[in-house]
DNA sequence: AGCACGCCGACT
DNA sequence: GTCGGCGTGCTC
């Protein structure tokens, strides 16, 4: 008996293993301790096999088997195979990227009881807590625990002061609390659907049991999350679990809760801010089936789940979705194989779709399901475009804008405006001979944080002191360019005293906590400028905001990338959608040097829909993807030339393998040559089909690492690349 | 990736 | 005479 096992190592193939003399069964799915050269890894049984390709005195044998039972299901072995052939990637690493971390070190997968603890009926008697005067500690556990008569997880009880721990056993054993499982969730009266919405669940709910891709294009506020509750309902019913992606920031509490509201059965939820042990648990719990609904970002992919029956992703237009390093999977991608592979349905949602989903559409490989109008009374907001040409500024903001806002204000209503920069200036500027503060790491400007009295590099994180003098001239006169959001923050403090002001950035949730306590003052309305960066722009329920102000939105038009118009419009859109979500009409005013520019006609004329068909035009008639497919290989080294050779080697190398079709363009530099002290270029691989480029890659991919040049740099590829800096 | 082996320069 | 620099090779 062999094992074919897949170690954690950027090696292209699986190892074989001759098994322990004793434990359980080896069976795929299992992991298993190996010796690997002279360290021992934490394997997975890919196959068992009868026999190897190499001689039998070269093998050696597997240390112990980890898992009792396979810890993988078949259907995720599969996916992983897949995701490792498709995107190039070794099988080890794509494996080990679908274990929670405790399970890759070889923790043992054992589900501990949940910590959940409620009040007995000797606790809730009258003299209980009075019997406790001399016991402070155990008092204030007992009081904790009667404000919650469905009980609470003991991680709850964390932020009490002393040993919270101790108090809690010796009020169990006084009989007046008790260990016990968590509740099941209550379910929440849905709202009636609209005749969309209808339509929208019906057709997800006809398809359950078999695969289909549908996408959910419903516009902001058009209650998308209402359908997909009604779908995860109608799934549940037939006793099925769900998935549900969502990008990390709309991860958040509130949709949580939503979810935890309003639907029966337990929810696991998947995210990197929880602990190594939390997600265990949780992980653990969707593979057992304990969970019937898993909500996790795109990680959560690759859970295990013994009987699932339905995938949601959410935003799937969402750039974080895709992986930026190591293994670059597309989290929207790979569901749909998944979905495919479960033969069941797969629901993508979005207010703005990608081009690559609507283009799916048009093919007929998905079925198109628009939420075109608002759900309840709320009505679309109106959008202008405010010339800006020759205008004066203050600070960024136009006489026009800054007169809508008063009258917004004097109205009672809310304003958010949207400035895609943090920090206090992006450039630090010396008057008398025009040196700029540069990064001594990057190809970029630093940006000036006044606060901190530092500037910071936006690329790499490198920081330093703001100098007093300028390094070129020696003189004092150091002025700032351009504003970022803590210039604006001040210079709108000043212009509206009385006005509270909520600033979310990176820079202001820094702290942990800070963003739900900014995000519940916009929600309350006590805040009534909200100002902020993209963070601002997704997912958040803000319904008193009558008035939103793009500062500037002419970045995106001359951007290098040919994605840049896409994103331009969909985090125009996304933000606009926040404006006017209660009964109030909202208005979106957009600051524009370029009123005229085609593509922001388009978009405000006729919407992102339209815009969308627009460009999926476009991108057809210039062989871009959709329409062709891409790779990209970069390369990174220290030292300037290295990447440039390896690139320029492989390029030949690919050459002589004569694949027909596949372009190969480049070596180029990086669009920022330089960054954190590393020169980087690239090599653009495209082809008219998916079959002829991926030929070439599988040929290609494993030689890249035996060219000596690539011992000089450090080299990924990107399958599908999503942006190309 | 990690880890060893191996062959050349500045030190106790 | 050694300690240690990182080039090269290998991992069932």
């Amino acid at each position: 008996m062999i094992l074919q096992v897949a170690v954690p190592c950027p090696l292209h193939e699986t190892f074989d293993y001759l098994p322990p003399d004793d434990g359980p069964e080896p069976r795929p799915g299992m992991r298993v301790r190996v010796p690997f050269g002279r360290r021992q890894l934490v394997g997975i049984i890919c196959r068992v096999s009868s026999g190897s390709q190499l001689p039998h005195n070269k093998l050696r044998k597997a240390t112990e088997i980890l898992d009792q039972d396979p810890l993988l299901p078949e259907d995720v072995l599969a996916l992983a195979d897949w995701a490792a052939r498709y995107y190039h990637h070794p099988p080890g690493e794509v494996l080990t990227a679908t274990l929670p971390v405790a399970l890759r070190q070889g923790k043992p997968a054992q589900a501990t009881p949940p910590d959940w603890w409620r009040v007995t009926a000797e606790g809730r008697a009258p003299g209980a807590a009075a019997s406790l005067s001399r016991a402070a500690r155990q008092q204030q556990v007992l009081f904790r625990l009667l404000e919650a008569p469905d009980g609470v997880d003991a991680a709850e009880l964390a932020d009490l002061d002393g040993n919270w721990r101790q108090a809690l056993t010796a009020l169990a054993r006084k009989g007046l609390v008790v260990r016990c499982s968590p509740p099941r969730s209550a379910t929440g009266e849905p709202p009636g659907l609209n005749p969309e919405q209808q339509a929208a669940v019906e057709a997800i709910n006809s398809t359950l049991g078999r695969f289909r891709a549908l996408l959910l294009e419903g516009v902001t506020g058009s209650g998308k999350t209402e359908v997909y509750l009604a779908a995860l309902q109608a799934n549940l019913d037939q006793g099925r679990q769900a998935l549900v992606l969502v990008p990390e920031i709309g991860l958040t509490p509130q949709l949580i809760r939503r979810f935890r509201r309003r639907l029966p059965g337990r929810q696991a939820v998947l995210h990197s801010g929880l602990a190594d042990g939390e997600r265990l648990q949780a992980w653990l719990a969707a593979g057992s089936g304990e969970a019937d609904v898993v909500i996790g970002t795109r990680s959560a992919l690759f859970t295990p789940l013994a009987r699932p029956g339905l995938i949601i992703v959410d935003e799937e237009h969402d750039l974080a979705l895709k992986q930026q390093d190591g293994f670059r999977y597309h989290a929207r991608d790979l569901a749909a194989v998944r979905a495919r592979q479960l033969d069941i349905p797969l629901v993508l949602g979005s207010a703005t779709p990608s081009l690559e989903s609507l283009h799916n559409c048009q093919q007929g490989r998905y079925q198109h399901l628009p939420l075109p109008y608002r759900a309840g009374v709320a009505r679309p907001p109106a959008l202008h475009l405010l010339d800006i040409r020759g205008q004066p500024l203050e600070g960024g903001l136009s006489r026009e804008l800054l007169k809508h806002m008063e009258q917004h204000l004097d109205a009672e209503g809310q304003v958010l405006l949207f400035l895609n920069r943090r920090g206090y200036a992006p450039v630090l500027l010396c008057h008398d001979c025009g040196w700029v503060a540069t990064c001594s790491r990057c190809d970029a400007r630093m940006t000036w944080h006044q606060r901190d009295r530092r500037l910071r590099c936006h690329h790499c994180g490198h920081e330093r002191r703001v100098p007093e003098q300028c390094q070129d001239c020696r003189s004092t006169d150091l002025r700032s360019l351009g504003q970022g959001t803590e210039q604006l923050e001040q210079i709108l403090a000043a212009r509206f005293p009385e006005v509270p002001l909520a600033r979310i950035d990176r820079d202001s949730t820094r702290r942990k906590g800070t963003m739900e306590e900014l995000l519940e003052r916009a929600h309350s309305g006590e805040a009534r400028i909200l100002l902020g960066t993209q963070m601002l722009a997704k997912g958040h329920h803000l319904p008193a905001v009558t008035l939103v102000g793009i500062l500037d939105c002419d970045q995106g038009l001359f951007g290098a990338d040919f994605r840049a118009p896409e994103r331009m419009a969909q985090l125009i859109t996304q933000v606009a959608g926040r404006a006017g979500r209660a009964e109030r009409a909202g208005e979106v005013l957009l600051q524009t040097h370029h009123p005229e520019h085609p593509l922001l006609q388009l978009l405000l004329r006729e919407g992102y829909s339209r815009f969308a068909r627009e460009s999926l035009a476009e991108r057809a008639a210039a062989a871009l993807p959709p329409f062709s497919h891409l790779a990209l290989l970069r390369a990174e080294a220290v030292d300037a030339g290295a990447p440039r050779n390896f690139l320029q080697e492989v390029r030949e190398h690919g050459l002589q393998l004569g694949q027909t079709g596949v372009l190969l363009m480049g070596p180029v530099p990086a669009p920022m040559e330089r960054r954190a002290g590393r020169y980087r270029a690239q090599l653009l691989l495209q082809a008219p089909d998916r079959r002829s480029l991926h030929t070439l890659l599988g040929r290609l991919v494993p030689e890249l690492g035996k060219l000596p040049s690539a011992r000089r740099v450090r080299w990924s590829l990107d399958v599908d690349p999503q942006e190309m800096l």
